[in-house]
DNA sequence: CGTTACGCTGACGTTAACGTCAACTGCTCT
DNA sequence: AGAGCAGTTGACGTTAACGTCAGCGTAACG
């Protein structure tokens, strides 16, 4: 038999190597990411158990990784999601590192699109200069 | 009289004071990224005289800085940019790694435009939870 | 009952992208 | 001539985001 946790698979709960394998990481980053307070997984003894919305906090982690963002600017943003337990200023202050966020990811977005037509220019001309060596027309 | 060049070509030829006004970097950052080969500038006896070239490439390391491109990765796709004296192997291969980066970069957009949306909906639900202008008192 | 195998905790190492500092040089102005 | 700068070259320091390794615990497998 293989082994298998019993009646209790109720999925909500992770175990550190179903992360790594779900997300592509290593376990040092998912330590490394609670160390820094991203994440804050339950613990059964001394091992780790990934909540639903770790797994939800940790894919808005890697998007945000992938947008250049740093982990303390992720992790401000991130508060804006699960905030819901602050007083009233703490939740207007997320509001608000929400919407600096936000306005720099539209100008983001706007400059991601100047900057993809710019090398799609770029590279349409690069391949117009020489022939593309055996490369079937359309 | 030493040779003195009256008039210069100063429109074309920026020193380095200048360069870090315009596009806000310390002397540090230029020298760094010329001794990891992303700029060139030309040397008037030791002193740094950057070109046109090198601003308009300042301008894309930037760019790709704020997408979250590491210098190397910069590096790499800015030679699409002006390997026009390069072997045709050299500048199929840039143009391999321009499409690469192309792919990335609108996948990247795609997932922008998630964020944005999410983030959008997130914020107004924060919002919504409780008054902007002044806490109500209940 | 021993031995994998996975997991944990320090603790130190590494890489990228600069910052900082010291010592030197060559103009320019007075 | 001297002072004041802007600029240069090492060389070492710093921070973020992990990698790596040693030493230990424990649960299950054969």
């Amino acid at each position: 038999m293989t082994k298998r946790p019993r009646t209790e698979l109720q999925s909500d709960l992770t175990p550190i190597s179903d992360m790594c394998a779900a997300f592509d990481v290593t376990p040092r980053t998912l330590r490394f990411y609670e160390a820094k307070e991203l994440l804050s997984p339950v613990r059964v003894g001394t091992r780790r158990l990934f909540t639903r919305r770790d797994r939800a906090r940790l894919t808005l982690i890697l998007r945000g990784k992938r947008f250049g963002f740093s982990l303390e600017e992720i992790r401000q943003t991130l508060d804006l999601y699960d905030r819901t337990g602050s007083d009233a200023a703490q939740r207007q202050r997320a509001c608000e590192i929400a919407r600096e966020r936000l306005a720099i990811m539209e100008a983001q977005r706007a400059e991601l699109d100047v900057a993809i037509a710019e090398l799609k220019t770029e590279l349409a001309a690069s391949e117009a200069r020489f022939p593309v060596t055996h490369r079937a027309a359309e």
